[in-house]
DNA sequence: CGATTGCTTGACCCCCATCAATCCTCGTGG
DNA sequence: CCACGAGGATTGATGGGGGTCAAGCAATCG
């Protein structure tokens, strides 16, 4: 079993914060899963008793709404820490987490995290740096539902998509949505999706390869992020 | 000058956690601000030195969007902190607020609370609770803008309105929103938000007693808040 | 009592949801 | 190796929700 004060990916977390002690004890309660695409990690009213720690593979979080589609709200990759905020509240899920592909992940248990989220105030602060910026970037994201159309939703999450996770070799962004999962980040039926990757497709703002987006003209679906 | 001590409304948020002495040396360095309908607390962009403790009225934090309208993402009322959020990211703020009626606050200046959440963990924690609980009503908020109707969402509006801010002696949902207020807050134009209301009244869903909305038939709208 | 702000209604039309049919692609088992 | 089935991608047709512009009315305020 690998050692947390070895993993490089526990730099890019809270868990940096932890003292060298604190890091051993972590170290030796965690357990490690690996978690095959489009398996489900927790679903909704699940009670995890713990916080996820992603060493690689991304997973989608989403919330069925009652008219019976999935939105997804964020996309978690490499670093992230998940399931965090059910553990802060102490309440079951209020959220699904699906894994997109193939994840390694770390599975810490709860009373271990409380322990030193009472005891490291480092830690603690570090906590409440995240949980703020995924705040404000709800925030930003319900201002964009709300006011924005779908055209520009789109081309918000090609862009925003391609700069999180990267490119391919073909130039593809690097994440293995359907257009199903598209449609649900930008909150819209998955016709209307594929009609508009259609419609940029013409304009050469993007290609497809394989069904892969590559996208051809950033300034384009900026200008059009921000206006029809 | 009132001491914190004695003010009851610190029971209402994190701060009942501070101690005594914590108590003392906030009261000593706040400042207690009254602020008039309509004014701007602060603004996108602004660099909020601290925390506002909202003892009366309430206020609305909005966003602007690229396409020119406001969008209302909460409403702080007595009680509520103001503020937190940009304290902990050390940012600017993301999100405007202005009263939606007069109202008293206490300033808190920025080092004072930094340095309890450090040296206070029961107060860091519920500063947590307290985030992790907007977040988890903010993901709900993205899930019903991205999913729901307008329809949907005026009738879930209303509900909430008048649950969170009760009623005066006509029956009147008691906050004092125009109609391109609550529209922003569905994320709608006025003009729907007219007919919709308008639509209610005419099926004696609610009723308008000189522009106040009085709620008659709570079911009904619960029921078109999950369907059509 | 003007004047500004908020409320209301009408007309128009476009965006997007929905239903339906077809095609494509890939994994599985014979 | 091929057939076949299932899930994903795509395109078409259609209708309604809701955005926008415009005009008139009500109310609030200096």
């Amino acid at each position: 079993m690998g050692k947390c004060e070895q993993c490089m990916v526990r730099q890019l977390n809270s868990i940096k914060e932890l003292s060298k002690d604190e890091l051993i004890r972590i170290s030796h309660c965690k357990t490690m899963k690996i978690i095959k695409k489009g398996e489900v990690i927790f679903n909704e009213g699940d009670y995890i008793n713990g916080v996820f720690c992603i060493k690689s593979g991304i997973c989608k979080v989403s919330k069925m709404s009652e008219n019976g589609r999935d939105q997804i709200i964020h996309l978690i990759k490499r670093g992230d820490l998940l399931g965090q905020r059910s553990l802060i509240s102490d309440e079951v899920a209020n959220l699904k987490a699906t894994a997109v592909n193939d994840m390694e992940v770390c599975f810490i248990p709860k009373q271990e995290i409380l322990k030193d989220l009472h005891k490291n105030p480092n830690f603690s602060m570090s906590v409440l740096k995240n949980m703020a910026n995924s705040l404000k970037d709800t925030d930003n994201i319900v201002v964009n539902m709300a006011q924005k159309s779908v055209r520009q939703r789109l081309a918000s999450s090609l862009l925003y998509l391609e700069e999180n996770f990267g490119v391919n070799k073909d130039g593809g962004v690097n994440i293995n949505l359907t257009r199903e999962d598209i449609a649900n980040i930008i909150g819209t039926a998955t016709e209307s999706t594929i009609r508009l990757l259609s419609e940029f497709k013409k304009k050469d703002y993007i290609k497809l390869v394989k069904k892969e987006i590559v996208i051809l003209n950033r300034n384009e679906l900026k200008s059009i992020e921000v206006f029809t």
